[in-house]
DNA sequence: CGGCAAACCTGCGAGC
DNA sequence: TGCTCGCAGGTTTGCC
């Protein structure tokens, strides 16, 4: 579920209830997610203040008065909200259960488990496992026109795939693959290498409108995904082409009836959907 | 090295 | 109603 805008999204809200609070207390009810959790996550996150709550790639980083950082990723299916009743039996897929000095109980949720926690020293997350070989983040100085045309150019693999790759540029995911190629007017099926200069440009700029209006729309929820107070997000609904196979293309004025509207294919195992009239 | 399929896991909707 | 199948926002592994 979560790409870069949903991730955003928690991070920001975050930002505003747990920021600058003392963790009290941080329950395990099981013993790892798709990795195993840290031997001593609890001894190292508890007493200990939450001094900065950010965003790198997909992860949420949550900075420690230790310079420990409490590394979380969602996975396909992972929520990190609030508990109002902390009373309450957890649920089955109530992973981690933390309280902190004001009172309130967060619950890290995920069915598939495929989410991740982990922890590390800030001074060795630049040459970390988890982020040693991840690319720029989109929104950031350093993403450029140069850069994405340097990392695309010697890829024989197809426009989609690069863009989903990590290492080629941090954060997105099929959602905003997909809708960056429709922006920018360019065929999940082109070879990466094969985009001239106006095409890289078009692109940088499509996946940073598509990022910057998803964020400000409060990301995408289509089954699983929910802000840390359980509100929806609503991007879902400014999708042009993604989930909307067989619906028209809203670039195209011609009937579906006639062109068949937007189609979906399956690229590396996962679906893209693209209008082959509009993006070429 | 590069690129792709499969695996990890649960839940849900469609179709029979 | 109840079963099976296919599919889902991500990442890693292993194979060619």
């Amino acid at each position: 579920m979560p790409e870069l805008p949903e991730v955003e999204t928690v991070a920001r809200g975050l930002k505003t209830t747990l920021e600058g609070h003392v963790v009290t207390s941080l329950r395990q009810n099981r013993v790892g997610l798709r990795m195993p959790f840290p031997v001593d996550l609890a001894r190292r996150v508890e007493g200990r203040r939450v001094t900065h709550i950010w965003r790198r790639a997909k992860y949420l980083m949550l900075t420690l008065d230790s310079d420990d950082v409490l590394i979380v990723h969602l996975g396909m299916s992972g929520q990190l909200v609030i508990r109002h009743d902390p009373s309450r039996e957890p649920s089955p897929h109530d992973h981690l259960v933390m309280t902190t000095d004001n009172g309130v109980t967060y619950v890290l949720n995920d069915p598939r488990r495929f989410g991740l926690v982990a922890l590390a020293h800030i001074d060795e997350l630049a040459t970390h496992k988890l982020f040693a070989s991840i690319g720029p983040e989109p929104l950031g100085e350093e993403f450029s026109i140069k850069m994405l045309a340097a990392r695309l150019s010697n890829k024989n693999t197809p426009i989609k795939s690069a863009l989903l790759d990590q290492r080629v540029v941090a954060g997105l995911g099929n959602i905003y693959v997909c809708e960056a190629l429709f922006r920018a007017g360019i065929s999940p099926l082109r070879q990466a290498g094969s985009l001239n200069r106006a095409s890289v440009k078009r692109l940088v700029d499509a996946i940073r409108n598509v990022l910057d209006a998803a964020i400000e729309a409060g990301g995408s929820s289509l089954k699983d995904f929910v802000h840390h107070d359980g509100k929806l997000g609503y991007f879902q609904h400014q999708f042009a082409v993604y989930d909307h196979e067989g619906l028209a293309c809203p670039g195209c004025d011609c009937e579906v009836a006639q062109t068949g509207g937007v189609e979906r294919i399956v690229q590396a195992g996962r679906s893209t959907f693209y209008c082959p009239r509009k993006q070429r």
